[in-house]
DNA sequence: TGTACATCAGTGAACGCGCGTTCACTGATGTAC
DNA sequence: TGTACATCAGTGAACGCGCGTTCACTGATGTAC
């Protein structure tokens, strides 16, 4: 079951055994399917050590857990930011984060329902909660971009805020059929939900204040107008 | 601990003690925060019968979680169908509805994490599976009343799962604070995503097929000579 | 250059706990004769 | 009308399990003198 004895750290080579513990415990996760995969025990064989030498590292299981997360947080981010430097457009770069937060989403499954999907209170909240913070901090930037290029109008936070409300719930619906119905087909489903959240966002931006709720026949018809004006040659 | 010695029901009247302890699961959980606070001891101490009187009404834990879950559901849809029953605008009562979700999720945030955000391999899915269908059956409802209307383009069953992605990312973002960041103001939030949500979804459905993607330049320009039109006297 | 000692990265065994589930048993109620 | 019996809704005690965590101990490496 344990791997045969491994060579012992030198002294001040013991922060190696971390970095081993977060992988095999992710691995775990993975493999698992499921947060309950991760415990100290499998955690240490998977390492090939005994159970107590993961407290050297981590005070206890909340601390290991939530190092995993963190680890997690980091490529979210790190994939926005990648996929928004690919295009000069603000909005395109925008929408580039957005699709590249859904990918990771749908690749890391399990890494995803670890991040957003917790029961409450299993995982130490604060640094999550930093961490979910620089991953909205990307939207942010690139929403920002967006308001002063004249596209978006708003608060960049909340613009932000509104596209992770989408996204998120594509994601989990995803993730989670069922007890979600599977659509039928996937891709054009992601593609027509964020394109509609787009469009609805972009717009909403430029309803001007004052022009307070429509009645459903009045909204069809201007927007008829409106899309009669973008049909090529219409 | 345990409440005093229980009448003994007659015979023929045991069912009522399955209804007891279904009760007594969901007040563990909802007093609990968490799944976890659902144990068969505890359920059974929480209706004052001895652990083993549980299994003479659910075969496994699992089967007694499934049938929370179950009630769970069929209140959702309750709220979402008398929601829309006060309109008679369809676009309205399908935003009524919207509406009704969100709310019920915000005021039961416990019983949502259990419906939609337990990790997988937990429950009878199969039986989770129809009681979520049933719900967007409801939304797709509505959705094909405002399709018949005029007022929606497209499938009636893939405009609801898309006002389904929003309503729960809402949820899901609003009851997961942290490690989602708090809004300011959240009942502005809710209305902006809402609403953003909905005129996305409408205005996806007036474009022509044709139209293909736009830059995000000539979107900006169409829209706000749509919305010149919108403004009251522009 | 030799040696005593401190440090560091682990080991091995065990703790108490709460859990889902099972088993043999009980005692009140209804029913057939 | 009396009585033996079946049924039904429970009880009481225990099972084995895996878990997080702790404790005393080990043995190789580096270092001060």
């Amino acid at each position: 079951m344990t791997n045969p004895r491994r060579v012992r750290a030198n002294p001040g080579e013991g922060a190696r055994l971390r970095e081993q513990i977060l992988i095999a415990a992710e691995r775990l996760l993975v493999d698992g399917g499921n947060e309950a995969a991760i415990t100290m025990r499998a955690v240490a064989a998977g390492v090939g050590v005994t159970t107590p030498s993961v407290y050297l590292h981590f005070p206890d299981k909340a601390a290991l857990v939530t190092a995993v997360c963190l680890r997690v947080w980091d490529q979210v981010s790190t994939r926005m930011s990648d996929a928004a430097q690919d295009f000069e457009d603000p909005l395109i770069a925008l929408r580039a984060s957005a699709r590249a937060y859904v990918e990771f989403g749908l690749e890391h499954p399990v890494q995803y329902r670890l991040l957003l999907m917790r029961p409450p209170g299993t995982v130490q909240s604060t640094e999550q909660a930093a961490a979910a913070e620089a991953c909205l901090a990307v939207a942010e930037a690139g929403a920002r971009r967006c308001v002063e290029a004249g596209i978006l109008r708003g608060d960049p936070h909340e613009l932000a805020r509104q596209m992770w409300v989408t996204v998120h719930g594509l994601v989990t619906m995803l993730i989670s059929a069922p007890p979600f119905p599977e659509p039928a087909d996937r891709e054009a489903f992601i593609g027509r939900t964020l394109g509609a959240a787009g469009l609805g966002i972009v717009l909403m931006g430029r309803m001007p204040p004052g022009a307070g709720p429509l009645s459903p026949a009045e909204l069809v018809d201007r927007l008829d107008r409106v899309v009669a004006g973008i049909t090529p040659g219409g």
